[in-house]
DNA sequence: TGCCGCGATGTTATGCTATAACGTATTGGA
DNA sequence: TCCAATACGTTATAGCATAACATCGCGGCA
């Protein structure tokens, strides 16, 4: 069965190869964090992995976390159809959370229609703790 | 009357001298920007920039835009007693529209109840145009 | 086949953003 | 007065991102 690893035929080997750190680590890397992973591939500049990287969050495979300068692959295989997607990232453990809210979308388009704002794209991150970090903490 | 560049009285110099410049700015301000607006004054390090800046964030009189690396001053005297704050800005034009949605927050909220997630701080960034940029477009 | 155009790649250099580490100065209360 | 907390100044360094330019490889197409 398909599973979130899964990975398109038709990316670069510079774009698999980032895509393949991103998927194989438990929370989000810095440009620089893929760089030193994939020494060992072959890859020696920050460009290489920045310009896979775009291709990655253009197509909806990888994103950014603004707030961390780092990125994280998409958790979900088809996350890219939705619009607004929100990360949850718990300052603990590292871990994201990726989800979606229809309801959340809908105020911010009402929000926009208002105000006569085109939206083009959104940035949504949650700092705090996860359950599992609360606990150990208690 | 009061309006949205009256400054607290208790700000120290360098303080003071970074939120004027914010205030003074028709859009957001990197650190190294605001460092340029204020040699005259006597600012000569990043640091000092930084340091201020630190403590008016953690005020509500400023805020941080993440997916800008900049600093906007904050548009409502009384936004810090709020929760949630959101920003809309214009991709065109530079200007950054800050507002608060109720409704988005208790969303929010339910979310993390569910999760068992403790929330600490939240950003949320629209990018996009703004309606006087989109009609000069046309 | 041979040419061309486009996108991906490789490489070097550079610029922007942010903080570490250290010492001094100022302030405000015990 | 003395002390502790906070702000300040300065230098150095770490971390994030892109400019610029040359090259390569693969498709379409004459
Ligand atoms: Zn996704
Ligand atoms: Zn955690
Ligand atoms: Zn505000
Ligand atoms: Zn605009």
């Amino acid at each position: 069965m398909a599973h979130s690893h899964d990975v398109p035929g038709d990316l670069t080997r510079n774009q698999g190869l980032v895509l393949g750190a991103l998927n194989h680590s438990t929370g989000p890397l810095s440009a620089y964090d893929i760089l030193d992973k994939l020494r060992a591939d072959g890859l020696r500049a920050p460009l290489q992995v920045y310009r896979a990287l775009d291709k990655l969050v253009e197509r909806g495979l990888a994103h950014r976390l603004e707030s961390l300068n780092a990125f994280v692959a998409c958790a979900d295989e088809h996350c890219h159809r939705k619009g607004l997607i929100a990360f949850a990232i718990c300052e603990g453990c590292g871990k994201v959370d990726e989800f979606a809210d229809a309801v959340i979308e809908e105020r911010l388009g009402d929000w926009a229609g208002a105000k006569g704002f085109k939206v083009e794209r959104t940035t949504m991150e949650i700092r705090g703790k996860c359950a599992v970090c609360l606990k150990a903490a208690a």
